[in-house]
DNA sequence: CGTGTCATTGAGGGACTTCAAGAGTGGTGG
DNA sequence: CCACCACTCTTGAAGTCCCTCAATGACACG
């Protein structure tokens, strides 16, 4: 299995808010030591997923959200005549399963696309605790309008961008994720296949195939299979940003 | 200028609530009379607004949500370069503005298509009295949520539905809107300009105008300018429904 | 009556899809 | 160990759908 995360094992399930590797950037942000503490108490950890896994189904009744601490999920609606639409991926720090904070009911399927190892936080403690703790009532409201505003790029995208433009568009949100997570922004394992790539962007999969290869042919990245090495990475933020 | 409501006029600023045509639809949805007294007292009745004015714009703060009464209106994001991308279209009964809600700050603009009365309803008299009404605020949570699915199906739309598909999917939706008012489904005025249907669905204007003309001359609808009539309902259902 | 905006229609071209074949990889079992 | 299979990915050739460019028409407004 090919691993994005090569310095140490990040599945072991006993590890607590305070000592993660990710507390700088998933829900502890901005909260003090203690508080950390207390958010940590209500934190479930359980055995990792494994790949094809799915943590929560389009349906099922909304009772947590999860944080990602290794591996990597996409997330994805069921059209009426059965067709997946994939809506989002998600990485190590990243929160999910807020789709089903309006209804109860999660409209999403979120599945593994690699072993993954999550955090889970029930709702009803989580609403308790954030009462008490603003910060983390704050990031909420964050992170849901983080989610309004993805969904907003991605019909900008689908809308306007053209096929370079939307691999483009993606190689970079994912440099940026790995930045922010301390990982390296130019050197990096794409956890989805192109099938799902192409899912997402409103590309074939042959689409996706090919304008990689012309990227690696223009060397603007470097590419073996799911490894990818952005060589020029202004370049391809040129092509990605007709707009964000 | 082309009116969809010639019953009567609906500008009048002074209707309340409980006598509202659209309280069947509109956020009184499910109240009790004297709860629906009490709405009454915290929504605000301005003047109308005109065509090509804006109810609130991206980037400011959040004071308040709103209830279309009459006409319709546009909600759209610049992106970064300054192209405008239509996120949704409002008809009367229909409520808007819960994209700032989140951050207390709009994500979107929300523009008048047409001379349109619009009641105001400030947020934080209607945030304490929510608290109040349990049915008011799983009444918002619900309308949350369908902001959320309508952009996943504009998504799904977007990136797996050609021309004929995305142009019959907004027919059938304004019009089974409408049905939901009391209106007629299968007779009304498209209250947006080609160009905003071709923004809105990923097409440009010329694409919006032949598909419009070829469902005319296969007498699927009826079509003299902005008025539309459906003539085939479950032919342009059958087109619509690669998906919904 | 000219001017501007919006919509329609046609011709041509381009970007992406579809269809098809083949290469590379991983897993299973003889 | 390698043959076999399933699966993913790549690459090519042909086709199609939509876009671009352009001209014209319809209508409102000064």
């Amino acid at each position: 299995m090919s691993q994005s995360e090569p310095t140490s094992c990040h599945h072991a399930p006993q590890v607590n808010c305070g000592d993660c590797r990710l507390s700088a950037i998933c829900l502890p942000i901005s909260l003090a030591l203690d508080d950390i503490a207390k958010l940590d108490d209500i934190v479930q950890r359980g055995r990792p997923l494994q790949k094809g896994q799915p943590l929560y189904e389009a349906g099922e009744d909304f009772k947590a959200v999860y944080a990602l601490r290794s591996g990597a999920v996409k997330t994805s609606t069921i059209s009426r005549d059965g067709e997946e639409q994939i809506t989002g991926f998600y990485l190590p720090g990243e929160i999910l399963g807020l789709d089903g904070l309006a209804t109860n009911v999660h409209s999403n399927t979120a599945m593994a696309l690699e072993t993954s190892a999550i955090c889970e936080i029930p709702f009803s403690q989580l609403e308790d605790l954030s009462m008490k703790l603003p910060n983390l009532q704050r990031r909420f409201f964050q992170l849901m309008s983080k989610e309004i505003s993805h969904e907003q790029q991605l019909i900008t995208l689908l809308s306007k961008k053209n096929a370079d433009e939307r691999i483009a568009s993606l190689l970079v949100s994912i440099s940026t994720r790995n930045h922010h997570r301390g990982l390296s922004s130019t050197e990096f394992y794409l956890p989805m296949s192109r099938s799902d790539m192409g899912n997402y962007l409103g590309l074939t999969i042959e689409t996706v195939s090919r304008v990689m290869s012309r990227l690696h042919k223009q060397e603007v990245i470097a590419l073996d299979k799911k490894h990818v090495v952005i060589n020029q990475m202004d370049k391809l933020r040129a092509i990605a940003s007709t707009a964000d």
